[in-house]
DNA sequence: GTCAACTTTGTTGTAGACAATCTTGCAGTG
DNA sequence: CACTGCAAGATTGTCTACAACAAAGTTGAC
């Protein structure tokens, strides 16, 4: 994130703003709680203050940010409970993305989702969480493209935005691994066989389960220590 | 719509324009498609064109409005095709309300769900439609509200912002007002028997046959002529 | 030593000006 | 008559400067 050498595009500056404070946050460069200066983003993104400004309003709207009025904005730091909602709002609207999927998926989509599945599972093998994780997002984003609903396709974007945090904790939990696998094997037979019922169905269950693991993540380690 | 005469606090011209706008939106006195010149809300908001600037982005980013670079904003015109899509995610976010309601409605919630219910059916004897279409927006606002679910609530509303266009246009449907009220009974009969399972279903089946009739509608005017 | 009022510093909110870009109307040409 | 190119006006994008505010630090009285 440094400042560019070349001007840029004017009525750019704005877009590449959000875009970029929106990367930043999602890949951890920006974490919760912090505080984000505009002086310090005009600095460090080379755009001008009000590109920062109005870039910084569009992600409050997403819910990635938080300003207060003469305080300035920070990264947004959920609570357990948002994070469960998410999950839950998650859970409804990817239903409804897999209901889609398996009505409008091509083969070339079914072909990437086994593609992605079967390098999930060697994950799963080698124990490689990181990777996993890393699969386990393109997965979503796949089906959520091949489902072709785009006014689904930009909630669950905003809504992953928003759970940077909360994105690596379910999957360490101890057996979930295998389990998570399984669900999203359920997930694509179902999209294969072109079950709206059963896809939808079982993208609920995956999601819901990964609700139902933080819920208990959430729990056991707000006993130990707080994160 | 009127510029104020005393001076607005500082640190709120922003979301003060922000509201303003929205309303003007949501009540009709902009409607989908027209311009929005930065100068003249600036007369007609009494704020600065960076307070306009930043709230018709967040507007943006709500879905309400459209930018383009160097040519401005404009209140945005829905296709019946987005318009279903966003029906389709409401359903699928109001049966998750539903549920929750089911589990958390207290009885005063239930009351003012019985009330407006009431009203409900009295305008439908009347064939007050006007009336009843506000009714039907109060209800699922009171509804959402005894969720308790402020994520899927959010979404909701930026949601049902989008959607001015299409509001009265599906109770106008013949034969599809005593239907409305009797689905709206049917969700109200779920929450209070707090039986989450059929209040999601009920309020899935209601969404999803106001997105058929828009269908239908959409299907028979396009035929006629396009408004 | 403690607390309150004041000052300082850092940061945000707002206004105004200017330049880049788009749009529109018009003239000229094939 | 249709079409292209140009000029004027309208509108947006960006920059600079300044005022208002919040938080932290400092002084002074008790």
């Amino acid at each position: 994130m440094r400042a560019k050498g070349r001007r840029l595009q004017r009525g750019h500056g704005e877009s590449y703003c959000y875009q970029e404070l929106r990367r930043a946050v999602l890949e951890g460069r920006l974490v919760p709680g912090q505080r984000l200066v505009e002086a310090e983003l005009v600095r460090m993104l080379g755009v001008g203050r009000a590109a920062v400004r109005t870039a910084l309003a569009r992600l409050e709207q997403e819910g990635v940010v938080e300003r207060a009025p003469n305080r300035g904005a920070r990264v947004r730091l959920l609570t357990e409970q948002e994070a469960v909602e998410i999950l839950e709002a998650r859970a409804a609207l990817e239903g409804l993305a897999a209901r889609h999927a398996a009505q409008r998926a091509t083969p070339q989509d079914l072909r990437q989702l086994r593609s992605i599945l079967r390098e999930m599972a060697a994950c799963a093998r080698k124990g490689d969480t990181f990777r996993y994780t890393e699969c386990n997002r393109r997965f979503h984003e796949v089906l959520v493209t091949a489902s072709r609903h785009l006014t689904a396709a930009r909630l669950l974007d905003s809504l992953r935005a928003q759970m940077v945090r909360y994105q690596y904790r379910t999957v360490l939990a101890p057996g979930r691994l295998p389990r998570s696998l399984q669900e999203h094997r359920a997930i694509v037979d179902a999209v294969a066989a072109k079950d709206p019922d059963a896809a939808e169905a079982s993208m609920r269950a995956h999601l819901e389960a990964v609700a139902a693991t933080l819920r208990e993540v959430a729990r056991q380690t707000s006993e130990v220590a707080i994160p």
